[in-house]
DNA sequence: TTAGTCTTTTTTGTATGCAATCTTCGTTGT
DNA sequence: ACAACGAAGATTGCATACAAAAAAGACTAA
């Protein structure tokens, strides 16, 4: 819940700090595309500073995985290829089940509030996806609010570090675009099933619906069609 | 395997590398100590560079966790708590089982020999382990390669590069010292049945037999002696 | 045409100087 | 005595200049 920015107190943040947000977001939003090389001087003097400060916002960015550097070549955004999605994804399903399990047992009572207020706001949104042109992308961002909030309560700090850096590489290419409503309200119910889970006190439960709800993602982005029948 | 550092071809590395890799040996080797401030130009004059090389060094090693940097207060070295601990032994647990199930299914054969090779080599020093001075220290960087081996060949290079970072974190404060030859030999046994579980096929068995493995070695960090009696 | 080599240009790597900020410590007023 | 204030020193943050390395292009020779 309270989850405070380390430099939440200084409104001014420097140089550095701007750069690797403006570089971190550009990369998000596809402004820079993947294997272009980032030119120091260029970003330089786009974003009006010195080169200093965005060499060492970029070699940040490299530590995080975001860029990768070679020496005395530059630094390039990273191709996101199948591999990277299945390796993320193998991680995501322990990491992730994990979180819960810890979060189970130490869940503040305003945090779980704070959950629940979520997942009923994600209900209504998914009943108007027909109708409302928004919706998907309201549900998106709340989905996300969702998982991070909940792992947050994890009690885990490098847990979260961790969950951030490796998710957030992986959401350019998620969004609920492939989601239809039957699909949504599956989302929807492993949400609310993830709290029941916890208020009645069983990690395990809880666990087991978070594996359940990132399987039933992925095999909406890896179809592996396999109808039983006869 | 065949682990190659990226920039093995190139003998020469420059400043910015060599100054990375001496502070997180200082840090390592304990010549710079918990909550201690590292002045730029302390270091860059010990090492014979200038502070451009220093400022970008430092802010790898926070990025990977070694160090923590307050905005015009400098980087420290990060101090070590019984919740670090606990955050990393429950991340060990995960992704360490992880990477044995993943590695089981797609290990070479030169690979698995190589584990062969120095599980054997490690079961003679245990052996040792009352004759021998440097027995427990010949273990150690044994019992660290087998398990970096194995990570590895999990096929997934994020997971090598999360727990490279997460348990190297750790390896400060661990060794064999509190291991008596009946715990050594339990924790070479667990070596071999998981070398025999992978050679049978069965990743689960493998796998279960990792978590074992690391709950019998926190059980000798922890002491929780509940011996049960009546 | 093409491979190879030298030169030019571009880009990264490092050093240094100065500005901004924080810390320390002495001073003053109550 | 002690808190508040302020100046001096120390330390980080940023800009700039130059060196080193790599890439690109031009020229030559086969």
């Amino acid at each position: 819940m309270d989850a405070i920015p380390a430099n939440a107190s200084k409104v001014v943040q420097t140089a550095t700090a701007r750069v690797h947000d403006v570089v971190k977001q550009r990369i998000l939003n596809g402004h820079y595309q993947a294997d272009e090389y980032l030119r120091e001087t260029s970003v330089a003097n786009e974003l009006n500073v010195s080169r200093t400060p965005v060499r060492e916002a970029l070699r940040e960015l490299v530590s995080e995985g975001w860029l990768e550097a070679i020496p005395h070549r530059g630094s390039r955004v990273v191709a996101w290829t199948a591999k990277d999605a299945r390796e993320v994804f193998e991680l995501r399903l322990v990491l992730e089940p994990l979180a819960v399990r810890l979060a189970s047992t130490q869940i503040s009572k305003p945090c779980f509030t704070y959950l629940e207020t979520l997942a009923t706001q994600m209900e209504s949104l998914t009943e108007e996806v027909n109708t409302n042109a928004e919706s998907r992308n309201g549900i998106a961002s709340l989905n996300h609010e969702f998982h991070r909030t909940l792992i947050l309560a994890s009690n885990n700090q490098r847990l979260a570090n961790l969950l951030e850096n490796v998710v957030r590489t992986s959401v350019i290419h998620r969004n609920f675009g492939n989601y239809d409503l039957a699909n949504l309200r599956r989302s929807m119910r492993h949400h609310r099933e993830i709290l029941e889970a916890i208020a009645a006190g069983s990690p395990e439960w809880a666990e087991n619906v978070m594996r359940a709800h990132l399987l039933a993602a992925q095999a909406l982005h890896v179809p592996h069609t396999n109808t039983p029948s006869g």
